[in-house]
DNA sequence: CTCTTATGTCAACGGGCATTGACTTGACCG
DNA sequence: CGGTCAAGTCAATGCCCGTTGACATAAGAG
């Protein structure tokens, strides 16, 4: 029994939450997403998302089992099978090289997808459950994407400047201006035109 | 006072460690620097270092101050400014690619170091103390080298794609073979190569 | 209304690990 | 020999954080 039990509670809940399963799976998910995206599996503290969902802690364990599980469905569902297909390929290699030149964009839908994977592959705890989505909702997509003779390998490099080009992304101290973003910017297109190309001329 | 302080030591210490702050502060950062560029800052355990450095954890504190500290002068011993002056223009383009073909050569000195790199960049608690060394002991260096018009924009996109090489490599599944490989090595090839040169004709 | 069950809350518990400070031991100098 | 100080040891201490299980409460069925 509580001390204060005739007071009226200080702060009345300001949305007393209805029971509703799916919106709070829902929202841990949410969070859950945005929390090892921008923080990695280490860094990332269940209690925090938790805060964030406007939720108790013990519910991850509910609705998710734990915290690696809660990952592994995090980065699922934030990486669906429809991430890669909309890409445009007449634009796509000057488009993804001006946003990767013009830096703090973390926001963004699309890389932040991508830095989760990132981070997913950088910390050994993880790096190990990624093997089959990896090639199933990365790889593979862009393999498709990218058609033609040797796609796998053309898909692999071209995943690995893509990543390459976010770390980059990520460290670079002061953003890119005049002629050095121009340059930048080209020579990223280059690349990823060049991927592109089945038969690129090689130096 | 000891209950067996008569008997002899169950195991007589093998190998009674001269007192040479010198070398067992080498020791431990030696060992630092495998473990955090094999593990991550936040995976890696101090006692571990330690226990490998033949040392008490209680000494990272007195030669190095803590945990941070310590990791920030791994990386800086393990990045030292020669790292990269060495390159031999003419063959590294291949030589590199051919490395980053071929798997698990974790150990192999070279990538080690950006191995390292690549953690401390990807951890948002190192990411803030790398502005400067990377400008310094990474993208300074490989600028010198690269030389020519542009080489700031251009270091900085080889340098992205080297990093991306690596954590491609990371996640590798299963080892690239036959033709995939040759394809590999050749694209590979041909970024470095086309970035190397100062003019490279855009797609 | 009552019973049941899904949903949500709370307060520990416990492991892992960096950090700390008091203590011991070797080495060098007089 | 004896004193002093650096080098090394040891045993806590305390924090952070995931996990757990016991409890409360809404909602819906009967």
């Amino acid at each position: 029994m509580r001390m204060n039990d005739t007071a009226a509670p200080v702060l009345a809940r300001p949305n007393p939450r209805k029971r509703d399963a799916e919106a709070t799976r829902a929202a841990i998910l949410e969070a859950a997403k945005a929390h090892f995206a921008l923080l990695g599996y280490d860094r990332a503290v269940l209690r925090d998302m938790a805060r964030e969902a406007g939720v108790d802690v013990a519910l991850v364990k509910r609705y998710f089992g734990g915290k690696e599980a809660l990952f592994v469905e995090a980065l699922r569902a934030s990486f669906g099978p429809d991430a890669i297909q909309d890409w445009d390929r007449a634009t796509l290699a000057r488009e993804v090289a001006t946003t990767l030149a013009d830096s703090p964009h973390v926001d963004e839908a699309r890389t932040h997808r991508f830095q989760f994977l990132l981070r997913a592959a950088t910390s050994p705890t993880t790096a190990p459950l990624l093997n089959v989505l990896v090639q199933d909702r990365f790889l593979g997509p862009i393999r498709d994407w990218i058609g033609g003779a040797d796609d796998n390998a053309r898909a692999r490099v071209f995943a690995a400047c893509y990543i390459g080009f976010l770390v980059e992304r990520l460290i670079r101290g002061e953003a890119l201006l005049g002629r050095e973003r121009e340059v930048y910017i080209d020579r990223v297109t280059a690349i990823f035109a060049g991927l592109m190309s089945e038969t690129d001329a090689p130096g």
